[in-house]
DNA sequence: GCTCTACTGTTTATGGCATACGCGGTATTG
DNA sequence: CAATACCGCGTATGCCATAAACAGTAGAGC
Protein backbone atom coordinates (compact mmCIF):
# COMPACT_ATOMS: atom_id res chain seq x y z
CA UNK A 1 0.00 0.00 0.00
CA UNK A 2 2.06 3.11 1.23
CA UNK A 3 5.31 2.80 -0.69
CA UNK A 4 7.98 5.44 0.12
CA UNK A 5 7.61 8.73 -2.06
CA UNK A 6 11.04 8.22 -3.56
CA UNK A 7 10.64 4.89 -4.24
CA UNK A 8 7.80 5.74 -6.53
CA UNK A 9 9.86 8.23 -8.05
CA UNK A 10 12.64 5.95 -9.09
CA UNK A 11 10.25 3.47 -10.71
CA UNK A 12 8.83 6.34 -12.51
CA UNK A 13 5.33 6.08 -11.41
CA UNK A 14 5.19 9.66 -10.79
CA UNK A 15 4.22 12.09 -13.54
CA UNK A 16 5.10 15.60 -13.38
CA UNK A 17 2.45 17.99 -14.88
CA UNK A 18 4.71 20.33 -16.71
CA UNK A 19 2.70 23.76 -15.59
CA UNK A 20 5.40 26.00 -13.50
CA UNK A 21 9.00 26.90 -14.69
CA UNK A 22 11.44 24.43 -16.11
CA UNK A 23 13.52 22.49 -13.80
CA UNK A 24 17.12 23.45 -13.59
CA UNK A 25 18.46 19.62 -12.02
CA UNK A 26 17.38 15.93 -12.26
CA UNK A 27 17.44 13.52 -9.53
CA UNK A 28 20.21 11.93 -11.74
CA UNK A 29 22.32 15.06 -11.64
CA UNK A 30 21.74 15.02 -8.00
CA UNK A 31 22.60 11.59 -6.99
CA UNK A 32 26.02 11.93 -8.88
CA UNK A 33 26.59 15.13 -6.98
CA UNK A 34 25.69 13.33 -4.19
CA UNK A 35 28.14 10.48 -5.03
CA UNK A 36 31.00 13.02 -5.79
CA UNK A 37 30.82 14.09 -2.67
CA UNK A 38 31.17 11.28 -0.82
CA UNK A 39 34.01 9.76 -2.79
CA UNK A 40 35.83 12.99 -1.89
CA UNK A 41 35.29 13.18 2.08
CA UNK A 42 32.87 10.28 3.21
CA UNK A 43 29.53 9.86 4.33
CA UNK A 44 29.24 12.16 7.21
CA UNK A 45 30.32 15.41 4.69
CA UNK A 46 27.24 13.94 2.73
CA UNK A 47 24.76 17.13 3.72
CA UNK A 48 22.21 18.70 1.99
CA UNK A 49 24.58 22.11 1.95
CA UNK A 50 27.18 20.59 0.60
CA UNK A 51 25.34 18.48 -2.05
CA UNK A 52 23.94 21.81 -2.94
CA UNK A 53 27.08 23.33 -3.63
CA UNK A 54 28.21 21.33 -5.66
CA UNK A 55 25.32 21.78 -8.18
CA UNK A 56 25.73 25.70 -7.44
CA UNK A 57 22.51 25.97 -6.41
CA UNK A 58 21.16 26.38 -3.06
CA UNK A 59 20.27 23.72 -0.29
CA UNK A 60 16.19 24.22 -0.17
CA UNK A 61 16.44 23.38 -4.17
CA UNK A 62 16.78 20.02 -3.37
CA UNK A 63 13.77 19.39 -1.33
CA UNK A 64 11.78 20.05 -4.89
CA UNK A 65 13.47 16.61 -5.66
CA UNK A 66 13.80 14.95 -2.51
CA UNK A 67 11.20 14.65 -0.12
CA UNK A 68 14.05 14.21 2.99
CA UNK A 69 17.53 13.37 2.93
CA UNK A 70 17.13 9.95 4.27
CA UNK A 71 14.97 9.08 0.43
CA UNK A 72 18.42 10.51 -0.92
CA UNK A 73 20.69 8.48 0.77
CA UNK A 74 18.01 5.48 -0.50
CA UNK A 75 18.86 6.82 -4.14
CA UNK A 76 22.37 6.77 -3.12
CA UNK A 77 22.29 3.28 -2.40
CA UNK A 78 20.35 2.13 -5.09
CA UNK A 79 22.86 4.29 -7.77
CA UNK A 80 26.14 2.69 -6.18
CA UNK A 81 24.74 -1.01 -6.66
CA UNK A 82 24.21 -0.11 -10.41
CA UNK A 83 22.11 -2.40 -12.79
CA UNK A 84 23.49 -6.02 -12.17
CA UNK A 85 25.56 -8.09 -14.42
CA UNK A 86 24.27 -9.60 -17.26
CA UNK A 87 21.99 -12.86 -16.58
CA UNK A 88 23.69 -16.26 -16.62
CA UNK A 89 22.54 -18.97 -19.64
CA UNK A 90 20.31 -21.39 -19.08
CA UNK A 91 23.07 -23.89 -19.06
CA UNK A 92 25.17 -21.99 -16.34
CA UNK A 93 26.37 -24.17 -13.45
CA UNK A 94 24.37 -22.20 -10.78
CA UNK A 95 27.87 -22.08 -8.64
CA UNK A 96 29.90 -20.16 -11.31
CA UNK A 97 26.49 -17.77 -11.76
CA UNK A 98 26.74 -16.97 -7.49
CA UNK A 99 29.65 -16.39 -7.27
CA UNK A 100 30.15 -13.60 -10.18
CA UNK A 101 26.90 -11.81 -9.28
CA UNK A 102 28.34 -11.46 -5.83
CA UNK A 103 31.84 -10.60 -7.12
CA UNK A 104 30.11 -8.39 -9.40
CA UNK A 105 28.37 -7.04 -5.96
CA UNK A 106 31.64 -6.79 -4.47
CA UNK A 107 33.42 -4.23 -7.00
CA UNK A 108 30.24 -1.83 -7.00
CA UNK A 109 30.35 -1.59 -3.28
CA UNK A 110 33.87 -1.27 -3.29
CA UNK A 111 34.08 1.66 -5.84
CA UNK A 112 32.06 3.69 -3.35
CA UNK A 113 32.48 2.15 0.39
CA UNK A 114 31.66 5.00 2.85
CA UNK A 115 27.85 4.08 1.17
CA UNK A 116 28.06 0.80 3.26
CA UNK A 117 27.69 3.07 6.20
CA UNK A 118 24.25 4.16 4.76
CA UNK A 119 21.95 3.11 7.38
CA UNK A 120 19.67 0.06 6.46
CA UNK A 121 15.56 1.05 6.50
CA UNK A 122 14.55 -2.32 5.73
CA UNK A 123 14.48 -4.52 2.18
CA UNK A 124 15.11 -3.10 -1.06
CA UNK A 125 12.23 -2.09 -3.06
CA UNK A 126 14.45 0.37 -5.76
CA UNK A 127 14.93 -1.12 -9.15
CA UNK A 128 18.56 -2.04 -8.99
CA UNK A 129 18.12 -3.43 -5.65
CA UNK A 130 15.11 -5.65 -7.66
CA UNK A 131 16.75 -5.87 -10.60
CA UNK A 132 19.64 -7.87 -8.68
CA UNK A 133 17.38 -9.96 -6.83
CA UNK A 134 16.10 -11.05 -9.77
CA UNK A 135 19.60 -11.56 -11.36
CA UNK A 136 20.35 -13.57 -8.23
CA UNK A 137 17.23 -15.17 -8.52
CA UNK A 138 18.20 -16.37 -12.05
CA UNK A 139 21.36 -18.02 -11.02
CA UNK A 140 19.69 -20.30 -8.67
CA UNK A 141 17.48 -21.25 -11.59
CA UNK A 142 18.60 -24.77 -11.83
CA UNK A 143 19.15 -25.65 -8.14
CA UNK A 144 15.58 -26.87 -7.49
CA UNK A 145 15.36 -25.36 -4.25
CA UNK A 146 12.26 -23.77 -3.00
CA UNK A 147 11.31 -19.92 -3.60
CA UNK A 148 11.92 -18.82 -0.60
CA UNK A 149 14.99 -20.60 0.60
CA UNK A 150 16.59 -19.56 -2.86
CA UNK A 151 15.61 -16.00 -1.24
CA UNK A 152 17.76 -17.20 2.12
CA UNK A 153 20.34 -18.30 0.10
CA UNK A 154 20.53 -14.34 -1.80
CA UNK A 155 20.15 -13.01 1.50
CA UNK A 156 23.05 -14.96 3.19
CA UNK A 157 25.60 -13.89 0.32
CA UNK A 158 24.40 -10.32 0.19
CA UNK A 159 25.14 -9.77 3.62
CA UNK A 160 28.62 -11.72 3.67
CA UNK A 161 29.29 -9.37 0.64
CA UNK A 162 28.24 -6.35 2.49
CA UNK A 163 30.02 -7.83 5.92
CA UNK A 164 33.56 -7.80 3.90
CA UNK A 165 33.88 -5.00 1.49
CA UNK A 166 32.79 -2.57 5.14
CA UNK A 167 35.49 -4.27 7.10
CA UNK A 168 37.76 -4.21 4.36
CA UNK A 169 37.01 -0.30 4.14
CA UNK A 170 37.34 0.19 7.83
CA UNK A 171 40.58 -1.35 8.35
CA UNK A 172 41.65 0.82 5.27
CA UNK A 173 40.75 3.77 5.97
CA UNK A 174 41.52 2.95 9.96
CA UNK A 175 45.61 2.33 9.11
CA UNK A 176 45.19 5.24 6.13
CA UNK A 177 44.79 7.74 9.07
CA UNK A 178 48.06 6.55 11.00
CA UNK A 179 50.14 7.16 7.56
CA UNK A 180 50.73 3.05 7.47
CA UNK A 181 51.00 1.19 4.18
CA UNK A 182 48.16 -1.13 3.07
CA UNK A 183 50.15 -4.18 3.65
CA UNK A 184 51.14 -3.27 7.30
CA UNK A 185 47.40 -2.46 7.99
CA UNK A 186 46.87 -6.26 9.55
CA UNK A 187 50.13 -6.76 11.43
CA UNK A 188 49.05 -3.37 12.85
CA UNK A 189 46.36 -4.79 14.12
CA UNK A 190 48.48 -7.95 15.57
CA UNK A 191 50.50 -5.96 17.30
CA UNK A 192 48.43 -3.78 19.00
CA UNK A 193 46.20 -6.64 20.50
CA UNK A 194 49.70 -7.95 21.71
CA UNK A 195 50.06 -5.26 23.54
CA UNK A 196 46.55 -5.73 24.97
CA UNK A 197 46.36 -9.36 25.62
CA UNK A 198 48.19 -11.33 28.49
CA UNK A 199 48.79 -15.14 27.29
CA UNK A 200 46.74 -16.48 30.35
CA UNK A 201 43.46 -15.02 29.79
CA UNK A 202 43.73 -15.53 26.05
CA UNK A 203 45.32 -18.90 25.20
CA UNK A 204 43.84 -19.36 21.61
CA UNK A 205 44.49 -15.39 20.97
CA UNK A 206 48.06 -15.81 22.15
CA UNK A 207 48.50 -18.62 19.68
CA UNK A 208 47.29 -16.90 16.90
CA UNK A 209 49.84 -14.00 17.62
CA UNK A 210 52.72 -16.53 17.97
CA UNK A 211 51.77 -18.50 14.58
CA UNK A 212 52.02 -14.53 12.95
CA UNK A 213 48.76 -15.11 11.50
CA UNK A 214 48.29 -10.91 11.35
CA UNK A 215 51.88 -10.98 9.30
CA UNK A 216 50.95 -13.27 6.48
CA UNK A 217 51.74 -11.44 3.59
CA UNK A 218 49.88 -14.21 1.42
CA UNK A 219 46.44 -14.12 2.05
CA UNK A 220 44.66 -10.67 1.19
CA UNK A 221 41.59 -9.22 1.23
CA UNK A 222 40.97 -10.81 -2.13
CA UNK A 223 41.67 -14.55 -0.79
CA UNK A 224 39.24 -13.73 2.53
CA UNK A 225 36.54 -13.12 -0.03
CA UNK A 226 37.27 -15.87 -1.67
CA UNK A 227 37.23 -18.34 0.96
CA UNK A 228 34.24 -16.73 2.88
CA UNK A 229 31.99 -17.54 -0.79
CA UNK A 230 33.50 -20.94 -0.97
CA UNK A 231 32.40 -21.85 2.30
CA UNK A 232 28.89 -20.05 1.94
CA UNK A 233 28.59 -22.03 -1.82
CA UNK A 234 29.79 -25.27 -0.50
CA UNK A 235 27.21 -25.46 2.75
CA UNK A 236 24.74 -24.04 -0.30
CA UNK A 237 25.70 -26.83 -2.80
CA UNK A 238 24.77 -29.68 0.40
CA UNK A 239 21.93 -28.37 0.04
CA UNK A 240 21.47 -28.70 -3.33
CA UNK A 241 22.95 -32.32 -4.28
CA UNK A 242 23.33 -33.91 -0.87
CA UNK A 243 26.54 -34.40 -1.50
CA UNK A 244 29.80 -32.87 -0.87
CA UNK A 245 30.88 -30.65 -3.56
CA UNK A 246 34.01 -32.48 -4.55
CA UNK B 1 51.53 1.28 18.38
CA UNK B 2 48.79 3.98 18.57
CA UNK B 3 45.63 2.42 20.33
CA UNK B 4 43.04 4.86 20.78
CA UNK B 5 42.50 6.09 24.05
CA UNK B 6 39.32 4.50 24.86
CA UNK B 7 40.74 1.27 24.45
CA UNK B 8 43.36 1.93 26.81
CA UNK B 9 40.86 3.31 29.26
CA UNK B 10 38.59 0.20 28.88
CA UNK B 11 41.52 -2.16 29.21
CA UNK B 12 42.18 -0.13 32.56
CA UNK B 13 45.59 0.94 30.92
CA UNK B 14 45.60 4.51 32.31
CA UNK B 15 45.72 5.06 35.92
CA UNK B 16 44.24 7.96 37.48
CA UNK B 17 46.29 10.36 39.72
CA UNK B 18 43.52 10.85 42.72
CA UNK B 19 44.86 14.62 42.74
CA UNK B 20 41.41 16.79 42.02
CA UNK B 21 38.04 16.55 43.74
CA UNK B 22 36.43 13.33 43.58
CA UNK B 23 34.61 12.51 40.50
CA UNK B 24 30.81 12.19 40.55
CA UNK B 25 30.50 9.76 37.52
CA UNK B 26 32.20 6.82 35.74
CA UNK B 27 32.68 5.70 32.76
CA UNK B 28 30.01 2.36 33.22
CA UNK B 29 27.02 5.26 34.66
CA UNK B 30 27.65 7.07 31.28
CA UNK B 31 27.74 3.99 28.71
CA UNK B 32 24.20 2.66 31.32
CA UNK B 33 22.75 5.92 30.27
CA UNK B 34 23.77 5.85 26.66
CA UNK B 35 22.07 2.54 26.81
CA UNK B 36 18.68 3.73 28.17
CA UNK B 37 18.46 6.48 26.03
CA UNK B 38 19.20 4.52 23.09
CA UNK B 39 16.86 1.81 24.06
CA UNK B 40 13.95 4.32 24.59
CA UNK B 41 14.59 6.29 21.40
CA UNK B 42 16.61 5.24 18.98
CA UNK B 43 20.19 5.62 18.26
CA UNK B 44 19.72 9.00 16.76
CA UNK B 45 18.42 9.71 19.99
CA UNK B 46 21.79 9.41 21.25
CA UNK B 47 23.31 12.16 22.24
CA UNK B 48 25.75 13.52 24.16
CA UNK B 49 23.23 16.38 25.35
CA UNK B 50 20.52 14.00 26.06
CA UNK B 51 23.14 11.33 27.46
CA UNK B 52 24.14 14.70 29.91
CA UNK B 53 20.59 15.29 31.23
CA UNK B 54 20.00 11.13 31.36
CA UNK B 55 22.11 11.22 34.29
CA UNK B 56 21.67 15.13 35.58
CA UNK B 57 24.62 16.42 34.39
CA UNK B 58 25.86 19.47 32.00
CA UNK B 59 26.83 17.88 28.35
CA UNK B 60 30.53 18.43 28.51
CA UNK B 61 30.62 17.26 31.78
CA UNK B 62 31.07 13.63 29.99
CA UNK B 63 34.01 14.98 28.02
CA UNK B 64 35.72 14.40 31.07
CA UNK B 65 35.04 10.74 30.91
CA UNK B 66 35.53 10.44 26.79
CA UNK B 67 37.51 12.14 24.23
CA UNK B 68 34.23 12.02 21.90
CA UNK B 69 31.20 10.72 20.88
CA UNK B 70 32.89 8.15 18.97
CA UNK B 71 34.95 6.98 21.57
CA UNK B 72 31.74 6.50 23.46
CA UNK B 73 30.08 4.86 20.63
CA UNK B 74 32.82 2.50 21.01
CA UNK B 75 31.95 2.02 24.57
CA UNK B 76 28.42 1.13 23.79
CA UNK B 77 29.27 -1.09 21.38
CA UNK B 78 31.72 -3.26 23.68
CA UNK B 79 28.74 -3.03 26.79
CA UNK B 80 26.10 -4.11 24.24
CA UNK B 81 27.71 -7.42 23.35
CA UNK B 82 28.97 -8.09 26.97
CA UNK B 83 30.79 -10.96 27.85
CA UNK B 84 31.02 -14.20 25.57
CA UNK B 85 28.67 -17.36 27.04
CA UNK B 86 31.04 -19.94 28.93
CA UNK B 87 33.33 -21.88 26.69
CA UNK B 88 32.77 -25.27 25.35
CA UNK B 89 34.01 -28.37 27.30
CA UNK B 90 37.40 -29.99 25.48
CA UNK B 91 35.06 -32.79 23.96
CA UNK B 92 32.50 -30.70 22.93
CA UNK B 93 31.46 -30.77 19.07
CA UNK B 94 32.87 -28.05 17.43
CA UNK B 95 29.21 -27.41 15.38
CA UNK B 96 27.70 -27.02 18.30
CA UNK B 97 29.76 -24.40 20.42
CA UNK B 98 30.16 -22.19 16.71
CA UNK B 99 26.11 -22.54 16.43
CA UNK B 100 25.70 -21.15 20.55
CA UNK B 101 28.57 -18.78 19.92
CA UNK B 102 26.66 -17.57 17.25
CA UNK B 103 23.34 -17.70 18.79
CA UNK B 104 24.46 -15.78 22.11
CA UNK B 105 25.37 -13.15 19.75
CA UNK B 106 22.57 -12.92 18.33
CA UNK B 107 20.33 -12.74 21.38
CA UNK B 108 22.82 -9.61 22.62
CA UNK B 109 22.55 -7.88 20.03
CA UNK B 110 18.76 -8.27 19.66
CA UNK B 111 18.29 -6.81 23.10
CA UNK B 112 19.86 -3.48 21.68
CA UNK B 113 19.17 -3.95 17.68
CA UNK B 114 19.65 0.26 17.61
CA UNK B 115 23.61 -0.28 18.02
CA UNK B 116 23.99 -1.80 15.07
CA UNK B 117 23.46 1.24 13.28
CA UNK B 118 26.40 2.49 14.91
CA UNK B 119 28.95 2.45 12.39
CA UNK B 120 32.41 0.26 12.87
CA UNK B 121 35.16 1.85 12.43
CA UNK B 122 37.70 -0.85 12.50
CA UNK B 123 38.25 -4.67 13.87
CA UNK B 124 37.93 -4.81 17.43
CA UNK B 125 39.99 -4.53 20.19
CA UNK B 126 37.93 -3.44 23.29
CA UNK B 127 37.65 -6.18 25.87
CA UNK B 128 34.51 -8.41 24.61
CA UNK B 129 35.52 -8.19 21.27
CA UNK B 130 38.25 -9.63 22.47
CA UNK B 131 36.91 -12.22 24.79
CA UNK B 132 34.28 -13.28 21.75
CA UNK B 133 36.82 -13.95 19.45
CA UNK B 134 38.77 -15.78 21.99
CA UNK B 135 35.90 -17.72 22.75
CA UNK B 136 34.79 -18.11 19.25
CA UNK B 137 38.56 -19.55 18.62
CA UNK B 138 38.10 -22.07 21.73
CA UNK B 139 34.88 -23.53 20.48
CA UNK B 140 37.02 -23.95 16.81
CA UNK B 141 40.13 -26.21 18.83
CA UNK B 142 39.16 -29.73 17.69
CA UNK B 143 39.21 -28.53 14.08
CA UNK B 144 42.44 -28.51 12.89
CA UNK B 145 42.04 -25.48 10.73
CA UNK B 146 44.80 -23.57 10.33
CA UNK B 147 44.80 -20.08 12.28
CA UNK B 148 43.81 -17.63 9.84
CA UNK B 149 41.34 -20.10 8.54
CA UNK B 150 39.79 -20.13 12.07
CA UNK B 151 40.03 -16.01 12.00
CA UNK B 152 38.13 -16.12 8.83
CA UNK B 153 35.71 -18.44 9.68
CA UNK B 154 34.54 -16.51 13.00
CA UNK B 155 34.45 -13.18 10.81
CA UNK B 156 32.19 -14.90 8.45
CA UNK B 157 29.65 -16.07 11.13
CA UNK B 158 30.06 -12.95 12.80
CA UNK B 159 29.48 -10.85 9.85
CA UNK B 160 26.48 -12.91 9.39
CA UNK B 161 24.53 -12.24 12.49
CA UNK B 162 25.05 -8.87 13.09
CA UNK B 163 23.71 -8.46 9.47
CA UNK B 164 20.67 -10.68 9.99
CA UNK B 165 20.18 -8.92 13.22
CA UNK B 166 20.24 -5.74 11.61
CA UNK B 167 17.96 -7.01 8.83
CA UNK B 168 15.71 -8.05 10.99
CA UNK B 169 15.90 -5.04 13.04
CA UNK B 170 15.22 -2.39 10.05
CA UNK B 171 12.15 -4.55 9.38
CA UNK B 172 10.43 -4.88 12.27
CA UNK B 173 10.67 -0.60 12.76
CA UNK B 174 10.13 -0.21 9.00
CA UNK B 175 6.32 -1.95 9.96
CA UNK B 176 5.95 -0.85 13.10
CA UNK B 177 5.70 2.65 11.84
CA UNK B 178 2.97 1.59 9.72
CA UNK B 179 0.82 -0.03 12.67
CA UNK B 180 0.93 -3.49 10.83
CA UNK B 181 1.26 -6.80 13.11
CA UNK B 182 4.51 -8.60 13.11
CA UNK B 183 3.13 -11.56 11.00
CA UNK B 184 2.58 -9.15 7.97
CA UNK B 185 5.72 -7.68 7.70
CA UNK B 186 6.88 -9.71 5.08
CA UNK B 187 3.52 -9.98 3.27
CA UNK B 188 3.70 -6.29 3.33
CA UNK B 189 6.70 -6.51 1.74
CA UNK B 190 5.03 -8.65 -0.79
CA UNK B 191 2.79 -6.83 -1.63
CA UNK B 192 4.91 -3.85 -2.64
CA UNK B 193 6.69 -5.70 -4.57
CA UNK B 194 4.07 -6.85 -6.45
CA UNK B 195 2.78 -3.59 -7.23
CA UNK B 196 6.44 -2.27 -8.86
CA UNK B 197 7.17 -5.41 -10.80
CA UNK B 198 6.05 -6.20 -13.96
CA UNK B 199 6.10 -10.30 -14.87
CA UNK B 200 7.92 -10.00 -18.32
CA UNK B 201 10.83 -8.15 -17.01
CA UNK B 202 11.38 -9.80 -13.63
CA UNK B 203 9.89 -13.47 -14.00
CA UNK B 204 11.85 -15.27 -11.39
CA UNK B 205 10.51 -12.57 -8.53
CA UNK B 206 7.21 -12.66 -10.77
CA UNK B 207 7.39 -16.82 -9.70
CA UNK B 208 8.19 -16.03 -5.81
CA UNK B 209 5.18 -13.80 -5.68
CA UNK B 210 3.02 -16.05 -7.22
CA UNK B 211 4.44 -19.07 -4.98
CA UNK B 212 3.17 -16.89 -1.97
CA UNK B 213 6.51 -16.97 -0.74
CA UNK B 214 6.34 -13.78 1.28
CA UNK B 215 2.93 -14.93 2.71
CA UNK B 216 4.38 -17.53 4.01
CA UNK B 217 3.66 -17.90 8.02
CA UNK B 218 5.98 -20.89 8.76
CA UNK B 219 9.45 -19.33 8.14
CA UNK B 220 10.30 -16.85 10.68
CA UNK B 221 13.23 -14.81 11.54
CA UNK B 222 15.02 -17.80 14.03
CA UNK B 223 13.87 -20.34 11.22
CA UNK B 224 15.83 -17.86 8.57
CA UNK B 225 18.78 -17.73 11.19
CA UNK B 226 19.00 -21.23 12.05
CA UNK B 227 19.19 -21.46 8.08
CA UNK B 228 21.93 -19.49 7.55
CA UNK B 229 24.14 -20.66 10.17
CA UNK B 230 23.63 -24.53 8.77
CA UNK B 231 24.75 -23.37 5.63
CA UNK B 232 27.79 -21.95 7.13
CA UNK B 233 28.15 -24.57 9.11
CA UNK B 234 27.74 -27.19 6.14
CA UNK B 235 30.28 -25.05 4.47
CA UNK B 236 33.10 -25.10 7.00
CA UNK B 237 32.20 -28.86 7.67
CA UNK B 238 33.07 -29.77 4.15
CA UNK B 239 36.47 -27.75 5.21
CA UNK B 240 37.38 -29.51 8.12
CA UNK B 241 36.13 -33.15 7.08
CA UNK B 242 36.62 -33.14 3.72
CA UNK B 243 33.34 -34.95 4.02
CA UNK B 244 29.41 -33.68 3.72
CA UNK B 245 27.89 -33.20 7.19
CA UNK B 246 25.80 -36.18 7.13
C1' DG C 1 -3.96 38.14 -26.28
C1' DC C 2 -4.81 37.76 -20.74
C1' DT C 3 -5.41 35.78 -16.19
C1' DC C 4 -5.18 32.11 -13.12
C1' DT C 5 -2.64 28.77 -10.98
C1' DA C 6 0.61 25.36 -10.05
C1' DC C 7 5.15 24.98 -9.84
C1' DT C 8 9.95 26.86 -9.58
C1' DG C 9 14.29 28.23 -6.77
C1' DT C 10 15.49 31.28 -2.85
C1' DT C 11 15.83 33.57 1.62
C1' DT C 12 15.25 33.46 6.28
C1' DA C 13 14.37 31.23 10.65
C1' DT C 14 14.29 27.41 14.11
C1' DG C 15 15.99 24.02 16.89
C1' DG C 16 19.32 20.50 17.44
C1' DC C 17 23.92 18.83 17.43
C1' DA C 18 29.33 18.12 18.69
C1' DT C 19 32.72 20.30 20.64
C1' DA C 20 36.62 24.23 21.55
C1' DC C 21 37.65 27.21 25.23
C1' DG C 22 38.10 29.32 29.56
C1' DC C 23 36.20 29.82 34.20
C1' DG C 24 35.95 29.29 39.36
C1' DG C 25 36.09 25.70 42.59
C1' DT C 26 38.20 21.52 45.06
C1' DA C 27 40.91 17.92 46.95
C1' DT C 28 45.39 15.88 47.18
C1' DT C 29 50.45 16.53 47.51
C1' DG C 30 54.45 18.74 49.23
C1' DC D 1 49.47 26.13 54.27
C1' DA D 2 50.39 26.61 49.36
C1' DA D 3 50.82 24.71 44.94
C1' DT D 4 49.01 21.81 41.67
C1' DA D 5 46.13 19.27 38.79
C1' DC D 6 41.90 17.99 37.94
C1' DC D 7 36.76 18.75 38.37
C1' DG D 8 32.13 20.20 36.33
C1' DC D 9 30.02 23.99 34.02
C1' DG D 10 28.62 28.12 30.84
C1' DT D 11 29.37 30.12 26.75
C1' DA D 12 30.20 30.29 21.92
C1' DT D 13 30.97 28.50 17.22
C1' DG D 14 29.73 26.39 13.32
C1' DC D 15 27.64 22.71 11.47
C1' DC D 16 23.21 20.25 10.28
C1' DA D 17 18.02 19.18 8.47
C1' DT D 18 14.12 21.28 7.45
C1' DA D 19 9.75 24.45 8.01
C1' DA D 20 7.73 28.64 6.14
C1' DA D 21 7.07 32.52 3.47
C1' DC D 22 8.31 34.76 -0.96
C1' DA D 23 8.89 36.37 -5.79
C1' DG D 24 9.38 34.82 -10.34
C1' DT D 25 7.83 31.62 -14.41
C1' DA D 26 5.23 29.07 -17.70
C1' DG D 27 1.49 26.41 -19.14
C1' DA D 28 -4.01 26.02 -19.06
C1' DG D 29 -8.26 27.83 -20.14
C1' DC D 30 -10.57 31.60 -21.85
Amino acid sequence: MEVPESVEIAWGLRERPGKGPKRTLTLEHIVEAALRVGSAEGLPAVSMSKIAAELDVSTMALYRYVASKGDLLMLITDAVLGPPPPLPEPGDDWRDGVYRWADAMRAALQSHPWSLRIPITGPGLMPNHVAWMEAGLRCLRGTGLAPDTKMAALLLVNGFVRTEVALLADLRDAFDASKVTEEEMLSGYGRSLARLIDAQRFPEIHELLEARAFDMPGSGPDDEFAFGMERILDGLAVLVTGKPPA
